[in-house]
DNA sequence: CGAGTTACACGGCTCGCTTACCGG
DNA sequence: CCGGTAAGCGAGCCGTGTAACTCG
């Protein structure tokens, strides 16, 4: 529970201007003023169609009878890890908007999954891979959200890996103490800014060092038990002060293929396997590194970090190289100059940017009904092999009573502390950003027009009856190819350490990213006048109800 | 004996330094 | 010749899994 002076230490949105909003200045004719304040040009398309309260509970009947909900327990722990029928599923009343929240790298995490993921932990942290990465949508444009990661207890038991598989031996140790919460570093911040592109959590790091809970890059868990991330997105408002069980502002997502068991060494030889062949940390290791990266590409999940063909179309110039993660995790393309926050590094048409031929396959990554099987615990994977059903079926979602103190409290304390790079990050990748307002929302990337951004959410409103076929993500083409971005971009100003002279390279990485794109994905057309990008197809769906 | 810790090698990246080149 | 710039090199750092070791 928050106390009142933390709550008080919390930022009000309304004691600084939102850079973004500041953009969306001047405009010109009626602006429609949003719940936070902000002001809308009419132009920006979607005021007439976005209701500033959110979407309307009718908008999409009969959904949740077909997604498994989860069941949340009390005291941070999460067991049964599912249940079924919408009977678990609380709609959303005060909270208004109703976010649609879709698991980036999916494919990833089952194929880690079939297996029963292991995460490695240690004293001095270890990150996560996969790691969670998130897109949203369904936010208002323009109010405060916090965004954080919790880690649960998957399950009420202790594992072991015996015989070649996990079983259960003895009971969990719920008492464990140490810190469950990542908050992401760019909270707070509008719904603009988290719908823009991907949210990952890249830089989030679980320990079983109890010391290391007052590390808010930590999550201290327990060796050889079971996890449930869930993924938390609280509304703030001025009035917010207390995050408290019973705000219904929060709204919780949880994906059953980002269960792990903790270990402090790998029992899964499959399981060490994948990583390997997956994490680009882990080259060193890949004794038939060839082999990997010469199959088919229909038979991969990722691309080849040092393809050629592929490589220098990323990105041009060693400052530009492509984090390897970024490759494996979302096959994206995406220059490093355009991640002002590492953390956050991908923008959300990072499925169409994937090098991967399979977009007609890529389809599948979606959950059908059947493969959310309600009561089961495991993940139905054997239509991740086959065909998978086009639909998108919610997993579940629930407003979640939360105590999160450090949600809270996290920024105040480190606004723009190193945590906020992401994966593999140096300090040349971070964008600069201004610190002087304790309060102002992490900077977007300035090369996105914020009249863009409702299109998007135009499209969300009205294709939310259809938004299981992934339609409705907002577009970041003009990200990719703002001049202006590149600009301001301190990692472009990284490249221009070493190249003076030439702005040859920058001018034209945009040109080589549509070649990129083109080639990689011939079927595909991309312009920021067709939103819906095949990004959806990466992404697992989960929508608020 | 099983679980946890630590040193190690590996790949990749950043960044400072050095060297070579070019123009005034 | 001098100053500015481009390019190359290598130390240092980070994150990874492995293997040996320690601990209970």
């Amino acid at each position: 529970m928050l106390g009142e002076g933390e709550s008080n230490s919390f930022p009000s949105p309304k004691d600084a201007p939102d850079p973004e909003e500041k953009r969306k200045s001047p405009v010109s004719g009626a602006v429609y003023t949003a719940p936070g304040g902000s002001r809308y040009s009419t132009s920006l398309h979607f005021g007439s169609v976005l209701p500033p309260t959110g979407f309307s509970s009718a908008v999409c009947p009969g959904r949740n009878q077909f997604g498994p909900a989860y069941q949340f327990g009390q005291g941070g722990c999460l067991y049964p890890s599912y249940s079924s029928g919408a009977g678990g599923v609380t709609p959303s009343s005060s909270a208004g908007m109703r976010a649609q929240v879709y698991l980036c790298n999916r494919p990833l995490w089952l194929k880690f999954h079939r297996h029963q993921t292991e995460m490695i932990i240690t004293k001095q942290g270890r990150r996560m891979f996969p790691f969670l990465s998130f897109n949203m949508t369904g936010l208002n444009l323009s109010a405060h959200y916090n965004v954080f990661v919790e880690v649960v207890l998957a399950d009420p038991n202790h594992w072991r890996f015996q015989g070649g598989k996990w079983v259960t031996c003895g009971k969990a140790d719920n008492n464990m103490q140490g810190n469950k919460m990542y908050v992401h570093p760019e909270s707070p911040n509008t719904g603009a800014h988290w719908m823009r592109q991907e949210i990952s959590f890249g830089k989030l790091k679980l320990t079983n060092n109890k010391g290391a809970s007052n590390n808010a890059q930590m999550i201290v868990l327990q060796s050889l038990h079971k996890y449930q991330p869930r993924l938390h997105i609280v509304e703030v408002t001025e009035d917010s002060v207390d995050m408290s069980s019973s705000d219904p502002k929060t709204q919780t997502f949880t994906f059953p293929e980002n269960q792990f068991i903790a270990v402090t060494a790998y029992q899964n030889t499959d399981i060490t396997q994948l990583k390997i062949d997956h994490n680009p940390f882990a080259k060193g290791f890949r004794d038939n590194y060839d082999s990997i990266y010469t199959v088919p590409e229909g038979d991969r999940l990722t691309p080849s970090p040092t393809d050629p063909s592929r490589s220098h179309q990323i990105v041009p110039g060693p400052r530009y190289a492509m984090q390897p993660l970024f490759q494996d995790q979302f096959a994206n393309n995406l220059p490093q100059n355009r991640f002002y926050n590492s953390e956050r590094t991908v923008p959300q048409n990072n499925g169409l940017l994937s090098p991967q031929p399979e977009d007609s396959a890529s389809q599948r990554w979606f959950v059908s009904m059947q493969q959310t099987g309600a009561g089961s615990n495991k993940l139905d994977l054997s239509s991740y092999e086959g065909d998978y059903a086009s639909g998108l079926i919610p997993y579940s979602i629930k407003s979640l009573p939360l105590q999160t103190p450090h949600a809270l409290s996290y920024y105040p304390d480190s606004p723009f502390s190193p945590m906020a790079t992401g994966w593999g990050s140096r300090g040349s990748y971070q964008r600069k950003v201004a610190t002087g307002l304790p309060w102002s929302p992490r900077p977007s990337p300035q090369g996105f027009p914020e009249d863009q951004l409702p299109v998007a959410d135009k499209d969300i409103a009205q294709e939310d009856e259809i938004s299981s076929s992934g339609g409705s993500l907002t577009s970041s083409w003009s990200d990719h190819h703002s001049p202006l971005d590149k600009a301001d971009s301190a990692a472009y100003n990284g490249v221009c350490k070493r190249r003076r002279t030439s702005l040859v390279g920058p001018s034209t990485e945009s040109s080589l990213n549509i070649k990129c794109e083109e080639d990689l994905t011939p079927t595909a057309i991309y312009t920021k006048d067709s939103p819906v990008t095949k990004s959806m197809a990466y992404c697992s769906f989960y929508m608020s109800p």
